[in-house]
DNA sequence: CCCAAAACTTTGCGCGCGTAAAATTTTAGT
DNA sequence: ACTAAAATTTTACGCGCGCAAAGTTTTGGG
């Protein structure tokens, strides 16, 4: 009732009988004052539906509870599903998480860095560019506000880094593959985004030599982000040229994955295990549309859950002060077969 | 160089040798200022690498130039392109957006708005949950704060309302099916999500009995926002009942027909427009990924460019302080042919 | 019932900037 | 060179709250 309009906490406070400080005390931590004040204070605040100025707050506070989380493309629904579990995640803790994407374009990540700045944010989640990241404006922002950087690593920057054991995906996948059929051929980008591919790629190299077989690498062209696109128009063109050694073929990540199934498809070459297939498809990430391709793709899963969960506990332990010793935590994938391979 | 720590707007005014008050004035608008002044603010600027603080700008000033973006579901790729488009449009034209989504759940999008009103943004882009908003507490927002709604339509709500004509969606897809095979059946889910989906379903009926036919419509069960698991397992069942009395199933949106063509695969079902195929999919949206389907999608386009581009242009003439009219403006869609039907 | 500790209130300052009014300087036009 | 207009500077106040210090009340044991 009589939602009067409350300007300030002043107001509020002389409303409820409690003095201003104490109000404040409260907002800043409910625990903090004494049972009886803080029922008091609760309804007061069901009565007149007062709170306090973001702005003024934030002004004097020394750490806000200010959040940064930035992927570098939001699009993907990866990113999308990773953002919104750790942006959970931040709330839960009480912090106030604020969403940004880079889209892929540098200058936009400086600017979102930039503006970040201003926020006076307790910590940031990190997930940069990666390659075509500006390092040294990365660097720098690590040095002055406590960051965690999360699947793309970018060397010596950040309070740690989580991400996944890209190695590891590939041994996994790459043993798999082979105890089921032909060694596969390995199909990338040429210039890829993202950091992790070099990774993928080098630990698809070593687990097939221990296997003692040839790897092939094919690697398409291709810039930017689209790479359902490029899977689907370069990766086509490889498999037309007859470019792919084996009749498996590894991608680096899902996506690509997803737009050379559809080559495949336009090629009407059956991709899947059956006796009548002529190709076998498989990727790395576990894409979130990844069970509902044609047929649905095996691929390697990330642990969201994990990933996610670790990248905020450690952001957590920076906002505390632990000493930076640029630490990280790689999480193991799980092989999810399907019907690709 | 020499980037001492320069702590307010005082100092920095001091170093570059004009009153502060006049540097105010260059950080709110920098043409409101002497070409020569502006001068040597802009050298100081790059020299002391100065930035006013943001929540004392905001503290005193009547409007910011802070706005909020709202999704229901961020983690669709439909979504987040038309969020991407909108933000930059917004920084454009100089705001600060801020990106939120509901993530499908009423709580959150209500505690979106309410942390939403605390950051006093010049106006709102919002794309609410739809059926499951919490219809008072849209409205009491919309009152409060310039706020457009798109996407998803909301009755007398906001300043207006930018969306896609539904009902053209479905009579030029209808009209496209019939002319070209069989009459469709219409697949939906039993209590949608998205209110896009009511006038999808009416059109549909009214371009079927229009052109003679009987419409024919499947609702499936299923809840929340996987639309493509509930194509896939709830549009699969039907199918393998024998529900649907066409070849051509028309969905109510791509995703769900992306879930439905892999219940398709699964059973062994051909889709698409050749000979030997026996059935054909369509859908509405053309989803990012709806074009690496296999088939790839037959979908009416959303244009996401005049959508995004109309709502930020309203969203401005309501903070200018147009009267508001619960304006409605709606974009028509154009017939995406791909194999699938 | 007394006392120390804990919680609270009072008082008062400061944060960094917006903004208004009045005084001063610069600009532009003649 | 002179003058009105425009731009800038000076001066001064306020925004809403954090925060610290000192005084007051409440709490919990003994």
């Amino acid at each position: 009732m009589a939602k009067n309009t409350i300007r300030n906490m002043e107001e509020f406070a002389a409303l409820s009988g409690i003095s201003r400080p104490t109000v404040s005390k409260y907002f800043n931590d409910p625990e903090s004052v004494r049972t009886s004040t803080r029922k008091r204070i609760e309804e007061a605040l069901e009565k007149y539906e007062y709170r306090p100025n973001m702005f003024a707050i934030n002004q004097n506070r020394k750490l806000t509870k200010n959040l940064g989380i930035v992927v570098p493309y939001l699009a993907d629904p990866f990113f999308a599903e990773l953002a919104r579990n750790i942006e959970q995640r931040c709330i839960a803790a009480g912090f106030r998480p604020t969403l940004y994407s880079s889209h892929g374009d540098q200058e936009l990540e400086n600017d979102i860095l930039d503006s970040l700045r201003s926020l006076k944010p307790a910590g940031v989640l990190l997930a940069p560019l990666g390659r075509t990241s500006d390092r040294a404006i990365v660097e720098k922002f690590c040095a002055d506000i406590p960051t965690v950087i999360f699947d793309s690593f970018l060397p010596d920057m950040g309070f740690a880094f989580v991400g996944s054991d890209n190695w590891q995906f590939a041994r996994l996948i790459v043993e798999y593959l082979c105890r089921t059929g032909e060694p596969p051929s390995f199909l990338e980008m040429k210039t890829p985004s993202n950091p992790n591919a070099n990774r993928r790629r080098k630990g698809y190299i070593e687990a097939m030599e221990r296997l003692g077989h040839e790897p092939q690498i094919v690697k398409v062209d291709g810039e930017g982000w689209e790479f359902e696109e490029i899977g689907r128009r370069e990766g086509g063109k490889a498999l037309a040229a007859g470019l792919f050694k084996s009749n498996t073929i590894l991608c680096s990540n899902d996506r690509l994955a997803i737009g050379f199934l559809a080559a495949c498809f336009e090629q009407k070459i059956r991709v899947g295990r059956d006796p009548d297939c002529q190709i076998r498809v498989a990727g790395h990430d576990d894409h979130p549309f990844s069970r509902f391709t044609c047929p649905p793709l095996t691929t390697i899963a990330q642990d969201y859950d994990a990933i996610s969960r670790c990248a905020v506990e450690t952001l957590f332990k920076a906002i505390e002060g632990s000493e930076n010793k640029h630490e990280t935590t790689l999480f193991e994938g799980k092989l999810v077969m399907r019907d690709s391979a």
